[in-house]
DNA sequence: GTTGGCACTCTAGTAACGAGAGTGCTAACA
DNA sequence: TGTTAGCACTCTCGTTACTAGAGTGCCAAC
């Protein structure tokens, strides 16, 4: 459908730019479609209900508005929405009494990393009465800082690796029979001496050698198997997948009445489901390093297209980075959220700056 | 409302049981009220339609069933379904095929424990086509293997707690300026030689103890404060809050027809999120020991009262322990639903089981 | 370029109606 | 005594017809 594209670049001029933000602002607030005279009153425009119903005849036909049918009013088309965000408006900062409370509650979670981005989708969520969401920062050309190996039991142990930033990865592996813990401990010793401080490209480089080396004694066994583990588990981070999605708020979305049919919405549980959309958005964001706006069918997913996303990337571009945003409908308050999701991101930032000062 | 409670005792002969069982699997087939007709032809019924109507009147009567309205088929009440559950069928157990590619799927994941929660969840939701929830095992009693400083950056820590199935615990803490490395080393060092292997009870205990003590040192204010964070991360673990509940297939019970509104939906989701009422029914599902099924109303949250849940714990009691279940519509295939959750506990138990000998 | 007037269009809500499904009752039957 | 056929009754659901209301688009006048 041409929903969405903007046919014409014949320039608006500045009467007809203003009612478009008011029927902009009003879709918004009243979710119902918007008849001229409403305008007129609501906006105590200078001119006649006639006058502007001219205006938007045009700005119909520049495709930013739409009829749902004769006789009924205007809805903002996305490319409206899109000249909305970009020309049309800025973004509203956070109040400072609502940056007090949101400081504060990261000021709580301050030492507690996991915390962190599921604060931020929470935070979000009630800030903008959308959905929140909100990945853990991924660390990018990690640095591997030791091994650990916990025996668990007779059989098994545990295998953990801690990054540079206190991030750890953890699994479990199988032991021989009679392995005691002295053997462990020489293992893991002998790991750390050859991987330590460096980087985890390297490390797996260095691993996937350890593999193919003749076995000279027991202990280079248990080495091999460790390493053999980390190597998978290192493996992991270079997938291309967002591990994580956190969100919170789906509420406020559902309470929408364009979502009363819970039809639509199904889509939009689907792809935060199945996450590889957002894996999408993740390159695209945390690559360009700004904030960024996706507005109903600009989503490529056709299940999104009822929807909009407001994203921005935190944490250090090269170490580690994740995005935070905002989920709502289409008919989402923009300059509101825009400006709730900047400050969030820049929380975000701060806290990630802290692990590499 | 009366809906619910089986209002009298009086025993059902065998053809009124069967006739309700008949009710009952027709409606969670067609989701439409039954009507006696319906019945008398598909479940080859060796009566007349006006004698099934008879008994569907006395079942009514003993609150079984009720009436829509006059002129429309019967509907299961809860207390309908609660006497099929318990007396009209036993669970079914998955087909040997199903069972196997469950086992397949967690054998992919059996070293690593942090994905077992999450593939019960998704394993149970796709074979019941219904909500597959399930919670980490939590430990109870864990006794501490070691601690480990991680210094980050110059002026921050990360402090990890090892347990002793190899469960970790993590969260940073700052340092005073100058603190060296080998302080860190030294202060980790104290701080095992007093705590590692000991209950998390006892480590509490003495830790308490610890930060009253005077410092002698500059080391041991650095003891002082690592086993202060470590304090207040082992107080999480008593807390009476399942800290993750996780949750697939949500879609499924969307799609079901009682919930084309999405207004009945809203609660479910709202008592997800704030996961107090799954906090107490941990709590009743892992001290008892054995799988429990809560139908519609006998959920305590009226905004659960639409949906049946089919929990079962899994773990060690007294060391770690769990739950996994199905969440759906009362309309539920319950003997299915009872038949894989108990297989998919049992699975999880052996996992668990794992680490422990 | 703007405006008032007016015919036209489409929706949403309401009422009336009939078909269909299913019940409950009763009288007859085995 | 339990079962059954028959039948009147009830309620829903879909259809149709109709109306009020909102809003447009056009045109002639300012």
């Amino acid at each position: 459908m041409t929903r969405g594209i903007r046919r014409s670049a014949g320039p608006l001029d500045q009467r007809a730019q203003s009612i478009l933000r008011a029927v902009i602002e009003e879709y918004i607030a009243s979710a119902a479609p918007v008849g001229s005279q409403a305008l007129v009153e609501r906006y105590h425009l200078q001119v006649s209900s006639a006058t502007v119903r001219a205006i938007l005849a045009e700005l119909e036909a520049e495709g930013l508005l739409y009829h749902p049918h004769t006789s009924a009013g205007r809805v903002p088309t996305d490319a409206g929405y899109r000249f909305y965000v970009e020309s049309l408006t800025g973004d509203v900062p956070l109040s400072p009494v609502e940056q007090l409370m949101i400081r504060h509650q990261f000021g709580q979670v301050e030492f507690a990393t996991d915390q962190w981005f599921r604060l931020a989708a929470t935070t979000l969520a009630s800030a903008t009465h959308s959905a929140g969401i909100a990945t853990p920062a991924k660390p990018r050309a990690a640095r591997i800082r030791r091994f650990e190996l916990i025996p668990i039991g007779d059989r098994m142990a545990s295998l953990i690796v801690v990054l540079n930033e206190g991030t750890l990865k953890q699994a479990l592996f199988t032991l021989d029979v009679g392995t005691r813990e002295e053997d462990l401990d020489e293992a893991v010793r002998r790991l750390n001496a050859s991987c330590a401080g460096r980087s985890a490209a390297d490390v797996a480089e260095h691993l996937r050698w350890f593999a193919q080396a003749p076995a000279d004694d027991a202990t280079f066994e248990l080495v091999r198997r460790a390493g053999d583990r980390a190597l998978r588990l290192l493996r992991e981070f270079d997938a291309a997948t967002v591990e994580q999605l956190f969100s919170d708020g789906l509420l406020n979305v559902m309470a929408a009445p364009e979502f009363a049919s819970s039809e639509k919405l199904r889509g939009v549980f689907e792809a935060l489901e199945n996450r590889t959309y957002f894996a999408e958005l993740f390159d695209a964001v945390t690559t360009d390093g700004g904030l960024r706006v996706y507005i109903g069918s600009e989503n490529r997913p056709d299940e999104m297209a009822d929807v909009s996303l407001v994203l921005a990337p935190y944490g250090r571009p090269g170490a580690a980075v994740g995005f935070v945003g905002v989920l709502g409908p289409t008919r989402l308050r923009y300059p509101q959220a825009i400006g709730t999701v900047r400050f969030v991101s820049g929380i975000m930032n701060d806290l990630v700056d802290h692990l590499y000062t």
